[in-house]
DNA sequence: TTGATATAGTTAGTTAACTAACTATATAAT
DNA sequence: ATTATATAGTTAGTTAACTAACTATATCAA
């Protein structure tokens, strides 16, 4: 007789089950927690389009957005015309490439994502100070890791 | 003058932006991956509530397993009304708070989650050779203590 | 014991993802 | 040169999250 049910069924990778578990709980965390602070309305998706454009360069497609965030075209362009809307970011067509677009930044648009650090800053602070950063130091290369395979075997 | 516009704004807690970043990425190819496989069109929530009642109890309320999902509470109402329709749980009122109700896993929940089970192990064998155990059993716990910190903070 | 406050579940309405399919342009192959 | 295939962006429709607000029940305090 069982009286666990639990020991039906051994999963064997059960560690990797329980890991995107916990991403997917934390994820609904980290969304709710940012987006509480974040200013104007921002979402997470429109803060993280600005960030990147200032971190890793003014002029993208949308497209390299999209593959950049692992969402689909649709998403980020839903997301750009949202920024675009809010004067954060213009877009225009692409030079040579007749299909392409190029999202740039704007002045507001750099503005936005420097009021947005300031509000983001005391969530950070306080995460910092409770956990330290030497876990989430340790955390990122294994996630990074593990995206970047999933991302190339999808 | 500054040629790189990411030197005008340092975020001091650079990295565990960078962590949440990765865990926004990750969280939307593993969902996509997950669904991909499960059967009879289970969603990540759907199979992750079943896996969790055979794993840890037959018997929650709905308001439990929203807690331990970290989803509201109109969600877990969606999702185990959806398991219902299936025939997957049953819901029933609670003995003695006239508010509650139960959540009961069915002999089919059970079926079905063992095979939603077989359908995602190739997956997780597949990254479990490609990677290796010891990364996710390394990141577990890391992830483990962001999120109770974030649960208990928010 | 009555009134105030909290909790459980649901309903209504919104939002931002998704897929499928469409238009337009580019690239490759015959 | 023409045709087939691929890529970029958008549109349309669906889905599963969310918040706000409602009903019902429970608990606590005066």
């Amino acid at each position: 007789m069982k009286d666990n049910p639990a020991d039906q069924v051994k999963m064997p990778d059960d560690v990797i089950y329980h890991f995107f578990n916990e991403l997917g709980i934390m994820e609904q965390l980290v969304t709710t927690q940012l987006e509480r602070v974040l200013p104007d309305g921002l979402t997470k998706a429109q803060f993280g389009v600005l960030n990147h454009m200032v971190r890793l360069g003014l002029r993208e497609s949308p497209a390299e957005l999209a593959s950049a965030f692992q969402v689909s075209r649709p998403s980020m362009t839903n997301t750009v015309q949202k920024l675009e809307a809010k004067g954060l970011v213009e877009i225009v067509p692409h030079e040579t490439d007749g299909r392409s677009k190029i999202v740039l930044i704007t002045e507001a648009g750099v503005a936005m994502r420097e009021k947005a650090l300031k509000a983001l800053m005391p969530l950070f602070e306080q995460i910092g100070e409770a956990l330290g950063t030497e876990i989430f130091e340790k955390a990122v290369p294994l996630l990074q890791t593990v995206r970047v395979y999933l991302d190339e075997n999808r």
